[in-house]
DNA sequence: GTCTATATGGCGATAGAC
DNA sequence: GTCTATCGCCATATAGAC
């Protein structure tokens, strides 16, 4: 790894955590240059401009999160098994603080989400594989698009809203984090018994 | 209602808009101003500052979300009722765009919410609600924290990631409407089944 | 109270020396 | 490739006439 890369990584390590605290808005390229530990312009040296390496850290955690949607057909496991996967992973993922960056920036710019999911193979694998399952009756008649909804919201939500939750529950910090530990597994059991026969 | 008043209603109703679309750092006083019908100049007058404007924008927003989580104790209603009246008036807030807003300001200061939550008196009235009937054996054991976290989460997450839904399920505008039209009963429904015994 | 014109400051981006 | 200094723009806020 050359100089030049070295110093890369470490603007974009920057810029990834300053991005996903503040937003694209929110962020100033002199910040970004002070964490990474050089100036401003040579930032603007490595990536042309403000846009272009937002682009890049964007692009970066919708790669990281993509992939966790496509998780339902390789395997043996029961449905229930995979349920509980599948909230294991994605809250584990969701609690990096990833997703809200995502979330907030395709609000601000839905475009930013167009031409990344048109090249994406079909993201489907949730629903087609709980179509599958109301086929064969082996669970309760849902709607398996909205069954996605819900398995979405019910891991993605609390991190995104757990300012809000925190305060309206009165908890600490150490209750609220105490509270989450066994989220994964309340959530997984709370959706299993939500579609089973 | 003099004219004074009649201009300053035309400006909240101008930076409302105006905000929720944009966010606080995405808004710009000018085209509150333009919206409005009056000058830059004007706007300050009424509303010494951007940050004074907007903290009235907020909070008018927080006194219409915060009367919606305390309609849990007072009627006759069976507990699956107040389930489906529950979704049915937070999922019908939610839709207006207000409940995205108030999310992304809070993310981008946590210190909006703390003046304001002291204020209020307990709002944990589901809380109590569900406390209740888990002690009295009427629905299946489950911690009535997480319950609400749930319910918030699965009527207010589509509202907020509603982008990322539609081209991930690859529906058009009309057909993610359709699909969400019935949202409301859905997921009153899911929740029953999830915590009935 | 409303306007035009301007002050003030901040930020993205670049010039040019080393 | 990195720096200091600076340009150019835009946004909030104010001055001052009407």
């Amino acid at each position: 790894m050359n100089e030049s890369t070295v110093t890369e990584e470490k603007i974009l390590q920057a810029a990834r955590l300053e991005f996903e605290k503040k937003g694209y808005n929110g962020t100033r390229m002199q910040v970004i240059a002070d964490v990474a530990g050089i100036s401003k312009a040579s930032l603007h040296y490595h990536f042309r401009s403000k846009d272009n390496l937002f682009q890049r850290i964007f692009n970066d955690a919708l790669n990281d999160y993509i992939p966790l949607v496509n998780t339902w057909k390789d395997d043996s496991l029961s449905w229930e098994e995979k349920v509980n996967r599948f909230t294991a992973d994605l809250l584990e993922f969701v609690q990096k603080g990833t997703m809200l960056f995502i979330i907030r920036e395709i609000n601000r710019n839905p475009d930013l989400l167009s031409e990344r999911i048109k090249k994406a193979k079909s993201n489907n694998s949730l629903v087609t594989y709980f179509e599958e399952l109301n086929n064969t009756g082996q669970i309760r008649q849902t709607d398996p698009r909205l069954l996605y909804i819900f398995l979405q919201s019910i891991c993605c939500f609390p991190a995104i809203n757990n300012q809000m939750f925190r305060k309206v529950l009165r908890l600490t910090d150490r209750q609220y984090n105490e509270l989450m530990e066994g989220y994964a597994r309340a959530a997984a059991s709370f959706i299993i018994h939500a579609i089973k026969k």
